[in-house]
DNA sequence: CTAGCTGCAAAAGATTTGCATGTCC
DNA sequence: GGACATGCAAATCTTTTGCAGCTAG
């Protein structure tokens, strides 16, 4: 498990100053434990990983956490196929259209991509069935009502 | 709301029996239900909006349905921030790397990807935040356990 | 006829919430 | 000190499952 670098934990530090939020010691250790993780864990795989560091602390926190660090995008919610959401830490970059705002979602159509060779990163993970594009963003109806 | 074609159904009649799916009559409603919708509905919503048609379908059904029909790729599961899965008919064509298998999630990076310009389409949709590609396969851990 | 479906009810799993207590700023 | 966080337990919501009866092929 690689470990959170100093300058990271320090932005986050910053960042939740910044937004008013407090800098508890289960919030840290939380985060600080995803930035760790390379596998995208889920809110009770992180909680089982902190047991050993902070026994009391409690899976509620753990979903709690994750919910307001995703709402001030410190950390990124993976889509996935499972009802069980996953998790990871929000790195800069790394065919539906969803609205932050209303949750609808929308379809579109992008021919050049369904042409597009992917990385060759890709080619040696493994067998590629499907590629899907998701788009998120504010719709027009909602962008109105703001 | 529009109506499902014929051909559509007759497509789906074909698919189903040549995978000795039963083509019950609760199936083929969710499944014309689902493919006159638009807005990629929920397991619940669909079951509301067949409570005239079909009084006594249940719940259970509609979820069941879909599954069997996600198993063999007539329907498809739509990725969501949310909990709740929402669905819809497989249309043609339509960075994260997701095994069907393991379901481990993988990151790429694809920097062409971020740089290219979305459709024109996407832009009379609202405000764009964040594209975001998840590619489906069969990792090679699980390919060669096959 | 019979393997595969359906409905019902109950279980399971994930996430959220109310409330009392604790603690960062 | 006071607003914000946490922990606990209980509630809620979504989805799955066991079982008995039904039905498409």
């Amino acid at each position: 498990m690689k470990q959170c670098s100093k300058e990271r934990l320090a932005a986050f530090d910053a960042a939740c100053r910044r937004r008013g939020l407090r800098l508890t010691p289960q919030r840290l250790e939380i985060f600080r434990t995803l930035a760790a993780a390379t596998d995208h864990p889920t809110a009770e795989q992180l909680h089982e990983r902190l047991q050993r560091k902070m026994p009391t602390l409690s899976l509620d926190t753990v979903y709690r956490t994750l919910a307001t660090l995703t709402q001030h995008e410190l950390v990124n919610k993976v889509d996935t196929v499972e009802s069980q959401a996953h998790f990871e830490v929000q790195e800069d970059s790394h065919h539906h259209l969803i609205c932050h705002q209303c949750r609808e979602i929308s379809d579109f159509a992008w021919p050049l991509i369904d042409d597009f060779q992917l990385p060759e990163e890709v080619k040696s993970w493994g067998e590629v069935n499907r590629k899907s594009v998701t788009v998120y963003g504010i719709c027009r109806k909602c962008r109105g009502k703001r």
